[in-house]
DNA sequence: GCCCTGTCATACCCGGTAGGTATCACTGAG
DNA sequence: CTCAGTGATACCTACCGGGTATGACAGGGC
């Protein structure tokens, strides 16, 4: 077979191109110019013998294989800026010294803080523990970190991230609560169902991107944590979300507890092929919590 | 950041030296003068600003950073040649006629035959199935092939596989049996236990590789299924097998129960990031067999 | 109908760099 | 001391990745 690796430098164009839809944005995002580009993609489809791109008159759309490409072509993107950064910060540590491990640990800002404390404070008891380093990311960002070498090991909360393609183990499991304003009728009650909080006219459920887009409804788009709880506040929303963050509550704010939400369990997950030993030590850390 | 991701070029020249511990014998490997090779090396570390190998006066050897380079490196290589393969399939299916879907399903040789036949069976009766391509491998092959594209789905044995990195779907539990000689006096048991088979002075247990390396032992390592039954008509070995396996056993042979052997789980398992139609369509099929 | 605009492809040129050959520097073995 | 075998250096060539200028073609407005 005439190929078997396809060059980072390939993918990087195809997937510029793929994503724009428009050789000349591509470029541009590139940082280079359209004609070179264009006879980059060619190259690439003769290389391979298949045809990636349909070019009309209006820009240009994927092919079955073009829509293949996108998806393989990005997990090796992410592969290969893994393997850059994780060897860096290898490098780097066992540069002064003589081998000094560190983590990169990526948490959800302000998810299952008292769960971290927790892990922290035993793995650093831990004989040669590794130094860690917390990472905190935004709502589901903790799978694209692990993929391209951001972060070693994240907390992960399903069913909110998917654990596909990782490794973990289950740390907790918990119920979730409605986050009310403190004067809404409803927070007088003693628990909730699901069908209740969704259909409170005056309430519109909360939305928060799951994977980048945000689910459709009428309620607002949350970014962080900040903004939920003032929204709440200030009497224009409800959100469902896990026991644990009764802790960042306000006083405008009351917990009524769900009765048939799904549970939130929390898992420590890592890349499927780590083999670092202060990996190894950290999760052993956590399930004996 | 100077570099986000790795050149595939520096990957292969770094994982073939890496391999070899030796710059000549890499570079002869990769079909290339040993000059070009090491300054390719030198030019990788200082795009890193990492230390990868040690030269000493005998060949070369690791830094901390370069087990993590091998190991990472590894797995991008992987994914990126699966990105080309898996493109070059699916732009020859939806060439001639439309989009043809085809799939290829990594099944070890003669494991777990009748499963296998049930769900070809079920899975061309479901309206616009794909075409299957069974491809045989070797014992634990399937990681592999499913990792750089050579497959997209595989029948995988816990826990002889290895299922970490794949999303996967329970088909199938069964216990083990023992493989003897039909004439020696274990064969005349009803059940035996894991103890007894492994401790038989004139019947060392065979051997088979999990992944490419044999564990240790007396016994012959076995490379096919062919080898381990003429084997064990000789009265030269003992194995220890899933309960399926009977089918193919010979008149020479006798299977025996085993009470406390592990049980062997037959999965179904494919890469977690696949998007595909057609292997969801397999997946379903083989669920509801 | 015309031209103008926006798309991707082609033609041509230049410079960087990947790769080759020849050779050096070092070190351990005999 | 020499020799064999290691990786590093010096130097050259040729390829090819990238730039600029321009072409081919299709749609839309006047």
């Amino acid at each position: 077979m005439a190929v078997d690796a396809l060059e980072t430098r390939e993918l990087r164009y195809f997937v510029a191109v793929a994503e724009e839809l428009h050789f000349g944005r591509a470029a541009e995002r590139l940082g280079m110019a359209q004609p070179p580009l264009s006879r980059a993609i060619q190259q690439l489809e003769r290389r391979l013998g298949v045809s990636l791109l349909v070019r009309n008159r209006r820009g240009v759309c994927l092919t079955g294989a073009g829509e293949v490409l996108l998806h393989e072509g990005r997990a090796a993107l992410d592969a290969a800026t893994a393997a850059a950064r994780r060897t860096r910060r290898a490098g780097a540590a066992d540069g002064p010294g003589g081998p000094r491990n560190r983590l990169v640990l990526a948490v959800k800002a302000a998810g299952s803080h008292e769960l971290l404390q927790k892990l922290l404070h035993a793995y650093a008891a831990e004989p040669d523990a590794a130094e860690i380093e917390v990472l905190p990311c935004g709502i589901c960002e903790q799978e694209e970190l692990l993929r391209n070498g951001r972060a070693d090991v994240a907390l992960m909360h399903a069913p909110f991230n998917s654990l596909a393609g990782f490794d973990s183990e289950e740390l907790l499991t918990e119920g979730q609560i409605a986050v009310l304003p403190a004067g809404h009728p409803l927070a007088a009650r003693r628990t909730l169902s699901l069908a209740e909080v969704s259909d409170v006219p005056d309430l519109p459920l909360a939305r928060w991107p799951r994977h980048g887009i945000f689910p459709p409804g009428p309620g607002p788009e949350i970014r962080d944590q900040t903004q939920l709880a003032q929204l709440i506040a200030l009497g224009r929303t409800v959100a469902i979300i896990p026991d644990s963050a009764r802790a960042w509550l306000w006083a405008e704010h009351t917990a009524v507890p769900l009765t048939d939400a799904p549970p939130v369990v929390t898992h420590i997950a890592w890349p499927a092929h780590s083999r670092s030993l202060a990996l190894a030590g950290l999760i052993r850390t956590a399930t004996q919590l």
